[in-house]
RNA sequence: GCUCCCUUCGUCUAAUGGUUAGGACGCUGGCCUCUCACGUCGGUAAUAGGGGUUCGAAUCCCCUAGGGAGCACCA
């Protein structure tokens, strides 16, 4: 069962999770009848669902690993156009593989689902609770003629796709069994869908326009394994019509499978959904996204200190676009994308834009919402927020000087603890002996700093400076190498402060030591 | 191999028969400045190739090339 982070699951997942409890464990029979022959049947409504007029876009994951980039965009966009038009966004788990499937995949599925906040209206309805409905459907093909037991064997099939390949045709069955076969010692029948032979498909599809199969492309495809277990063109089809689904949006490489999936809908004598189907995602080398593209789990975008807001913003504008805009809020995105207008290339997975989004999503966020995240970031270092300054002071410092949380993490690091050693190129530019008066000096009036606040801190660096007759630069930036370590950080005023007047004392000490120790070394 | 989909700067995209082919990321030059960053002003860079149609083509048609997908008792 997922474990779900207590205070998430309260607002959206649980209600679909308890329909998920009772969906899975009641009586089913009861709970689900179905009704007359092909031609009479109506579709059942789950239940939970209500209008049949009602327009519904699902999201159909198999749980064979974690919910990736190109999944997320997908049901984004499912997500989008259910929103926009004030329909349901279901989501279904399509687990008919129970050998690649598991339930740590549909755990990991539906945690990405929450981090993004793509809650689900309906569901998650899982395909393995239907296979009554699924042999049912497949018996009343059967029943019509539209379907057929094949005695071929696996070896038999094998032979054929290789003759057609050495012939250079394309492998398909040749429908030897579609009439008058016979039941063969041994062999467990596997049941095949009777493709029509002639004329063609036309799918309307919103993203890819009108595309045109000959049905004579289209061979007999297996509704039924032998162990009885349905398909999956089966149980989409079955799904989706059952469900209520008007707008199927899925990935691309699902094009193909669209003509023998309205052939078997038409057999069934359900009405068609609208299709649309959007272009794959590739990695920065062109080439299909997967793990040696490192983060490809959307889970990995949060560990990597990505805000789930600018993951979406960069995957809508990823085949979309309105205009020159860059940034969207969610309203804008729900109210501006439509499904219409998403580009039907491929398009390549670009990480510094994604940062740059990440970046300006961090600097216009509320300095609490991103607060709360870097606190786990720090944690991964070892650092307890709690022990140094109120950390919505570090956010507001650090607000515009990291791409990531992950960074900004890093980059605050020496705002709690000491740092074991200088930046060697910062070292060897700013802490050299003609720095060190300046160091002395700062040390001296910090010292003698009662009020350790922004104001007075830029006051002291100020006259430090005025009084060398220095620029601030030949004051501050010493002063940061010794504080902080590096060259960079915050203005220094501010900087100073988060540090601490102990702290920052102790540093500069150990920064003249560090110039004395050069000095000697010649 | 066959079928289907796709092709504008390096990348994401705009331009629905008439624009000096626009914006964004990246890279880069200036400004701002105590550093870094943010911000800001500039620069760089594209219609895959070839044929048509048209007064006029990135845009419509055909061919070629390249990329992707499908052709399973996977989903």
């Amino acid at each position: 069962m997922p474990v779900w982070d207590e205070r998430e699951s309260e607002e959206f997942i649980s209600p679909q999770y308890n329909l998920h409890l009772s969906f899975r464990h009641a009586d089913r029979s009861a709970a689900l009848p179905f009704l007359g022959g092909i031609g009479t049947i109506t579709p059942f409504y789950l239940p939970n669902q209500e209008a049949t007029d009602t327009m519904r876009t699902r999201f159909a994951p198999s749980p064979t690993g974690y919910l990736h980039i190109g999944g997320a965009r997908t049901a984004f966009y499912s997500w989008l156009h259910a929103r926009k038009h004030g329909g349901r966004f279901v989501l279904r788990i399509e687990d008919t593989d129970r050998e690649r499937s598991t339930e740590a995949s549909v755990n990991a599925i539906l945690e990405g689902m929450t981090w993004l906040g793509l809650e689900y209206d309906e569901g998650p309805f899982f395909q393995t609770d239907r296979f009554d409905r699924y042999a049912e459907v497949i018996q009343q093909l059967l029943d019509k003629g539209l379907a057929y037991r094949c005695y071929c064997t696996r070896e038999e099939l094998d032979d054929l796709r290789e003759q057609q390949m050495a012939r250079k045709e394309k492998p398909r069955y040749n429908g030897k069994c579609r009439v008058g076969a016979q039941a063969r010692e041994g062999v467990e029948p596997v049941i095949r869908f009777k493709n029509p032979t002639e004329g063609a498909v036309v799918i309307d599809d919103l993203v890819k326009g009108r595309v045109v199969i000959q049905n004579s492309e289209l061979d007999d495809l297996i509704i039924a394994r032998s162990d009885g277990t349905p398909t999956y063109n089966l149980t989409v089809v079955v799904d989706d019509w059952d469900m209520g689904v008007t707008h199927v949006i899925r990935g691309d490489d699902h094009l193909n499978n669209t003509p023998r999936q309205i052939n078997l809908l038409r057999a069934m004598e359900a009405e068609l959904p609208i299709y649309a189907h959007v272009p794959m995602i590739l990695g920065e080398d062109g080439k299909r996204l997967s793990k040696r593209h490192g983060a490809v789990s959307v889970m990995q975008y949060r560990e990597d200190g990505f805000l789930p807001e600018a993951l979406l913003n960069y995957l809508v504008r990823l085949g979309w676009s309105h205009g020159d805009q860059e940034v969207f809020s969610m309203d804008e995105m729900i109210e501006l994308f439509d499904i219409k207008d998403v580009n039907g290339a491929a398009s390549i997975f670009n990480q510094e834009k994604l940062l740059w989004l990440n970046q300006q999503y961090i600097i216009n966020a509320e300095p609490e919402y991103i607060a709360h995240h870097l606190g786990i970031h720090l944690g991964k270092l070892g650092i307890d927020p709690s022990e140094g300054p109120d950390i919505l002071l570090v956010v507001k410092a650090q607000q515009e000087r990291a791409k990531t949380l992950v960074e900004m993490a890093q980059i605050s690091e020496f705002i709690y603890r000491d740092f074991d050693e200088f930046d060697p190129q910062a070292a060897k530019k700013h802490l050299r002996p003609v720095a060190q008066e300046p160091l002395e000096k700062m040390k001296a009036a910090l010292a003698a700093l009662e009020d350790w606040s922004i104001e007075a801190l830029h006051q002291t660096v100020q006259q430090v400076s005025e009084a060398l007759e220095l620029k601030m630069g030949k004051v501050a930036q010493p002063l940061r190498v010794a504080v902080v370590g590096r060259a960079a950080s915050p203005g220094i005023d501010e900087t100073l402060a988060l540090i601490g007047k102990e702290a920052t004392l102790r540093r500069i000490d150990k920064a003249l030591g560090f110039i004395l120790q050069r000095v000697q070394a010649g």
